[in-house]
RNA sequence: GGAGGGGUGCCCGAGUGGUUAAAGGGGACGGACUGUAAAUCCGUUGGCUUCGCCUACGUUGGUUCGAAUCCAACCCCCUCCA
């Protein structure tokens, strides 16, 4: 690598978030200039991004901490066809009432992490754009003549996407064929709009931003870049952002904030270093210190991981009362009200309610018979004492001090239950 | 259009009339060991009002005391021929 000049590209490379780069030496001049304004596209198909977007949600941050514009596109007109990049069926489609109200509330997790305020400062400030907003009036005639001609078929079957589903003869409709045309079609969009010069992404979007760059050569001259960054994987070999009870999801009203504290808590030892530099901005030195923590010291540089990655996306506060509920729950055996609490009508404990049931309805089990197995195998605990009889009936004589009952499902996941 | 092969539980994959809720592996969950880690070992892994009932082996019918297993039709996939 040559040696880079611009704070922005320096501090990704240096932290590991990159994977390729079109024309590094021409990026790093442009970002040293200060001038640089780059884009990362999500898709509404839920309510909510997961750790998966995380890091290039802190590309983004990075860039504006580093001078530049990022500008978080939600895709509100291509999730109406529908990425076929890595699956096998095409997706149900939503409903424009269903992708809007999914929009507001993924905005609502980039005001975490980007300065949007008009006079943020300093740096830039931060934009937010939506496809749809020239996606929705395009007419499909020019459309063709002006895009549509700089597109070879022959060079779309040879993108991965593609590619997958016509070797696995699963059917790609005409629909999501034209994703990557449209894809490419934002970024010259956005460069014309807002001159915006380079795309990000993880490394599967790789050809989904050369097919912009293309475009944007061809039919304006204009040179823009590429940048992606590599798909997470635990050291272990697994998908990043998988837990027990589903996605790691960046916002609050789907994973709460001890939930989410405890998921950063829970990383390999393998993987602290790479995540301290990835999902916090403590300094690369300290990043060292505490990556090089031995045996089970390295459980401090976890939570240092956990407070930070907590403080990011859910506030400061919320990270500091995850990290006393955790230190109240494992290091002392006792109950927090920070943990995930269900509230229980008062009749039905006083008439004695079936362990298995309060399991399944605290969410620690997916059914009854689910709960009735972690009873027989000996996971279950209802106030720190393990349950031996797969009928036990919990009643309100189970309260505690402090009015509630605690569930324990196996040792790390926990739950209250209160008398309501 | 013709000939053959195949569609099984979260995934992969055995099973070809009964004791099969369906071998084995993966994953997941729990236990032991630990450091709320990894690795390893052990157990569990369809639902329910749980010593019983219900639902399940592409779909729909049929044969049979009894079918994932046999038959028919249909849908989808794979390979070869045209």
């Amino acid at each position: 690598m040559t040696s880079l000049k611009s704070d922005f590209l320096r501090v990704l490379t240096e932290r590991g978030f990159v994977h390729q780069a079109t024309d590094p030496e021409g990026l790093d001049a442009l970002a040293k200039s200060g001038e640089l304004v780059a884009y990362v596209g999500y898709d509404a198909t839920a309510d909510s991004l997961h750790v998966g977007s995380l890091i290039s949600i802190m590309m983004l941050r990075w860039l504006q901490k580093t001078g530049g514009t990022p500008i978080a596109l939600m895709g509100g007109g291509t999730t109406k066809v529908g990425d076929p990049s890595g699956k096998d069926e095409s997706r149900k489609l939503l409903s424009e009432a269903e992708i809007q109200s999914n929009i507001d509330k993924i905005g609502a997790i980039f005001a975490n992490f980007l300065e949007f305020g008009p006079a943020s400062q300093g740096g830039a400030t931060a934009m937010m754009a939506n496809n749809a907003d020239w996606l929705d009036a395009l007419a499909y005639i020019p459309l063709l003549r002006d895009i549509g001609r700089h597109f070879t078929i022959n060079r779309m079957l040879t993108f991965d996407s593609v590619k997958l589903r016509l070797e696995r003869e699963q059917p790609l409709t005409f629909l999501e064929f034209n994703y990557m045309i449209l894809q490419a079609y934002d970024f010259l969009e956005l460069s014309r709009r807002h001159g915006c010069r380079l795309q990000m992404g993880g490394s599967d979007q790789w050809g989904n931003i050369v097919n912009g760059i293309e475009l944007a050569r061809r039919v304006e001259g204009r040179e823009l870049f590429g940048l992606t960054c590599p798909l997470l994987t635990t050291a272990s070999g697994q998908k990043m952002g998988k837990t027990a009870a589903g996605a790691v999801w960046l916002s609050p009203e789907r994973l709460g904030d001890f939930e989410y504290w405890q998921y950063w808590r829970n990383t390999e030892d393998a993987d602290v270093g790479r995540f301290l530099k990835l999902f916090t901005e403590l300094p690369l030195d300290e990043v060292a210190r505490l990556e090089a923590l031995g045996g089970s010291e390295i459980n401090e540089a976890k939570k240092v991981l956990a407070n930070e990655a907590t403080a990011l996306c859910r506030g400061r506060a919320a990270a500091e009362a995850a990290a006393e509920t955790a230190r109240r729950t494992f290091e002392e055996g006792g109950l927090d009200e920070g943990l995930p609490t269900v509230t229980v009508e008062r009749a039905r404990l006083a008439a004695g309610l079936p362990a298995y049931e309060l399991f399944r309805e605290a969410g620690l089990a997916a059914s009854n018979g689910e709960a009735r197995r972690l009873i027989k195998g000996g996971g279950a605990r209802l106030n720190d004492a393990r349950i031996e009889a797969e009928d036990l009936r919990v009643s309100l004589d189970d309260l505690g001090a402090e009015g509630v009952v605690k569930l324990s499902a196996g040792r790390k996941r926990h739950a209250l239950v209160r008398a309501g």
